[in-house]
DNA sequence: GTGAAAGCGCTAACAT
DNA sequence: ATGTTAGCGCTTTCAC
């Protein structure tokens, strides 16, 4: 920097000014100084900046994977709104493992970021001292309906399960099955299956669990649900926890004859891209994928910008859409 | 980090190298520093230590999109050997979009990388002038054969585009068609349609070559390969872009009555999960997903460590695995 | 093994 | 509108 300065005959502050506030400084000189900026190829040392202002443009964001559509799409969005508005994203993934989140929040924080994105409610102890200590936005996405620890955008994976069920039951069904990848630690899933559970148990139904274990969702899908029928040929219908099981269902339906929905009918979960292709289409629950990530967006800059005024809204419900297919 | 070094009665540049290299610290002085640094929850501030030591431990990584389970998979087993070698990973998608590569370049040089891996060998002039000016260790990679900038991981998408030409030729096909999503932008899927076409025309036969346009690649594959088959009833093998694209022409083909391979062979590309269990079970390439991201990182902590002995490699061909099933 | 001192490349008062 | 000055929170010589 002191090297433009130097160049555009200018004091370095005058350069740093041209950079931040570009309009404070007269035509001519700023002129010079991007002359200088152009031919030195000079690109500002962004740790630099952060340290002496001692704010950073930096958004910490915590995902269990960035392998799920679901996620990625979020981070998607959320970085392009985000990156718009002149932040660089963090991206940290658990893997689903609880205690990796607390190194993360650790060495994000280190960071000296604006603001944090975490996924779901549920943190560890230390990992919420570190938080409410730090005193910095966070936004807990992906989820809805407990307090949280500041802003909240998501939808209820209990409201979720429940539609399903209402769906299934005012559709006849009765005698039920709820096919799981990853049911031990993805919190999510588990919510969706209470959800579905308690619906269809109180409207005198009944709900088998099975969860997936092995490495290929699809092909074990179909596995699992061949047993399933086995021991409990009763089962009606079949609500899983992403589509690709449900595929995997699908197409193990398609092999064994069994026809859809009339042997059984099949619910998916996240309306990905090929839902609406299968034989029959599917019937699936559309989470707003992108919403999270504009909402969550949005309610950052807003705090982050000391708007005041409009600080009020902290907590977004967005809802799930339940896309009624052939397939139930 | 002054607060600790009096809490510990020590010298801020005593924490500072307990932090750094424990064992060069006493013991005693060791113990009491940590205690001081449990009791305060004291997180050092990365960008001071970065801007001090003029180094950082920050990686960037330039995709296209994250979205694409190809890619999310590289960055996650990439993430996973730099975070535990210490490194943070910087992420920016371009979204298929050239023009912003440079700008993403300019972001994260900003943060004085230590590396910087991108996706293929196409860069603007700019990037290109911006990179070696920058003299920081790049790996290109998810592409092979051309010279690239610094280090290379990745395989021939030419390579693999006659690979398959080559096993359907064998299998007796000749008319056949290349189905793509994003052909226009995405370089890699155009290499192997010119790998696949040479190849074919070479032995005799022709290759038609079909765009989706669409939102939703699944659907829309099947309403072009309902097109295409209009058109050039003697088309008898596709090769698709995508594993999703060559599902939604296996959904076509059952909801048309044309049987796999008989009246049309499919293969497809990415070996996800599904496809091992599709009716049939569909033929598709492996590309080397999670080793294009060990690779990249093996090579990069290599060269950072400054182990010049074995800094000879810095071009790997992963090549890649046709999995033949039954659909071809 | 430990501490004092200088400085990394900027920003943010403040004075002009 | 521009320049001067004093840090931001660390790391890194270099003495001791």
């Amino acid at each position: 920097m002191s090297e433009v300065a130097q160049l555009a005959d200018v004091s370095p502050s005058t350069v740093s000014l041209y950079l931040r506030r570009p309009d404070e400084v007269s035509t001519r000189r700023g002129e010079r100084i991007q002359s200088a900026i152009d031919k030195l190829g000079y690109l500002p040392n962004t740790m630099a900046g952060g340290l002496a202002s001692s704010r950073s443009n930096i958004i910490g964001v915590i995902v269990p994977t960035i392998t799920f559509s679901f996620f990625s799409e979020t981070l998607e969005t959320l970085e392009k709104s985000l990156r718009a508005a002149g932040y660089q994203l963090l991206i940290g993934n658990t893997e689903f493992d609880a205690s990796r989140e607390e190194e993360l929040i650790r060495s994000i924080l280190s960071w000296n970021p604006s603001g944090l994105v975490l996924t779901g409610f549920s943190h560890s102890r230390k990992s919420v001292s570190l938080l409410t200590k730090s005193d910095i936005s966070i936004v807990e996405m992906w989820d809805y309906g407990q307090e949280g620890l500041d802003m909240v955008v998501g939808f209820s994976h209990r409201t979720c399960g429940r539609l399903v069920a209402e769906h299934l039951i005012r559709n006849g069904y009765q005698n039920m099955a709820f096919l799981s990848t990853n049911f031990h630690r993805d919190i999510r899933a588990n919510e969706r299956y209470l959800g579905f559970r308690d619906a269809v148990v109180a409207s005198g139904g009944s709900v088998e669990l099975r969860e997936l274990v092995g490495r290929s969702n699809t092909a074990e899908a179909g596995k699992l649900l061949r047993i399933l029928i086995n021991e409990h040929p009763e089962t009606q219908a079949l609500f899983c926890s992403n589509d690709m099981v449900a595929l995997g269902a699908m197409l193990e339906c398609q092999r064994q004859g069994w026809s859809i929905p009339e042997r059984l009918a099949i619910v998916g979960f996240g309306n990905q891209d090929f839902t609406g292709s299968t034989l029959p289409p599917m019937t699936t629950v559309e989470p707003p994928r992108q919403e999270i990530g504009n909402h969550t967006a949005r309610l950052l800059l807003t705090r982050l910008r000391g708007n005041d005024s409009t600080n009020t809204e902290t907590r977004i419900d967005l809802g799930v859409r339940l896309i009624v297919r052939e397939s139930s």
